[in-house]
DNA sequence: CGAGTTATTGACCTTGTTCAAATCCCGTGG
DNA sequence: CCACGGGATTTGAACAAGGTCAATAACTCG
């Protein structure tokens, strides 16, 4: 097994050129503290904490369940699945994460990660080290509000998924999902590559990889989406929405 | 319909007696702040800004979907149960919440309550201004490092129950969490009641209100558990444990 | 007591799983 | 360039867990 890239500071890491915050254009964190109108000097401060990560090969693990933890990190690009093996050795997906998303929140209470993160395609990221970007949002209210905001929206997340759907609404509100977040970092929204094989997909959503190849065959039947492959492309955003509504709540 | 009790401030609120910090010794946050060797003074600013609700009747509401976000709150009596309704008028369940415990977490992200919050019994909380608390965050690393905790559990929480267990492991979870949350908060772990309907634990649970009464049927034939009507007593808890292990993860 | 809600039970049915097999896909090496 | 091999995906048929429906029983509270 080879060693998370985290707790081992083997990793290669980006140089250091200066241009941390090019690079980081794409996190979270800048996104939103800029948004709130935060100053030069203080995203100064953010960034003197961030390190950058990558590229990581797919199969590359970023943390594993029981490594201590110490950092957050925001996915600049590809792709990282979480997810927890439970004692009869089923795996189970806990999430997918996009290019702006922050994996690691779920290991803030407690000292170690309770959940594997691993890279399903090429994966770039920035590294923040908790305990000091807890001191800095204690000086950074917009940080520190982000902070919260960020941990709220993933209690919120993992609530609804966990609700009782039908095969269907589930996939069409992952496909949903999966458009709109992709959407909202700048790439299309009508079609994208999904990263993740069947299997990772099923276990996500509860269903057998036949049932996943089933609905989305019947989708494609139906014309409300075209797959080839991993290829997707979605026909009916109206139809998709209005199956995934209950599950989105939007 | 009857209002929710915190936008509207015509709800009976306990009289300041000064007494604060005695009712309060079981909220969450004093319990934590306390643990983390926080100073007096510093828990009397904590206490300013909290207001004591109650009792409330079951059936009260405390918030709703829609309500403006301004407060969360920690149950100090009573259980709460949150819960949404989709667009199909069908009820889900996100979670009951016992004394000790915070409500209102998962409504950080955004300007209104993503739920709604009823109580199920006799019901008293301790109520937080969100903006005030934040603030006081800011000044007192323990306060932040606790509501960083709570969220993140609470995430932790909520993705497992996401997952795909049986009806058995799902109750037998359900069980043995409820005894280990009131043990903490100093109730018997053997015995207890449940506060809430079948119907409500079916929905929590993702299972028929028929499946509950079965399952709960199977286990106390087997003398997992003596249960009559909402009386429930453990009588094999390593047995349930066993059952429930892959889902608490503990 | 009696209406109305909540819980239990049995019979049947639906959704999605499981198992087995065929097919596709794609990188490797000849 | 093409055959080969191994994983991923698809497909079909049998199966099972849990849901649905309907009827009954038990509580609750005025």
């Amino acid at each position: 097994m080879r060693p998370a890239v985290f707790p081992n500071n083997d990793a290669r890491t980006l140089s250091d050129d200066g241009d941390a915050l090019h690079f980081c254009s794409t996190c979270a964190f800048s996104q939103a503290c800029m948004d709130q109108g935060m100053d030069k000097s203080a995203l100064g401060d953010l960034h003197v904490l961030v390190e950058h990560y990558g590229p990581l090969a797919p199969g590359d693990h970023i943390f594993r369940e029981g490594d201590r933890f110490d950092a957050i990190a925001a996915v600049r690009a590809g792709t990282v699945k979480t997810y927890v093996v439970d004692p009869d050795g089923q795996e189970h997906v806990l999430g997918f994460h996009l290019p702006g998303e922050i994996i690691g929140l779920n290991g803030i209470d407690g000292e170690h990660y309770p959940c594997n993160a691993v890279a399903l395609d090429t994966v770039m990221l920035c590294r923040f080290s908790f305990p000091k970007m807890a001191v800095l949002a204690a000086r950074m209210p917009g940080l520190q509000r982000q902070l919260f905001r960020l941990l709220s929206r993933d209690i919120g997340r993992a609530e609804l998924l966990a609700a009782d759907w039908s095969a269907d609404q589930r996939m069409a509100a992952f496909l949903v999902g999966l458009s709109q977040r992709l959407q909202s970092r700048g790439f299309s929204a009508r079609r994208f590559q999904l990263s993740m094989p069947r299997t990772d997909i099923g276990n996500y959503l509860r269903l057998a990889p036949e049932t996943v190849s089933r609905v989305l065959r019947r989708f494609h039947q139906e014309q409300l989406v075209r797959v080839d492959g991993r290829e997707l492309e979605l026909l009916d955003a109206d139809a998709l929405h209005a199956l995934a509504a209950p599950v989105l709540r939007n």
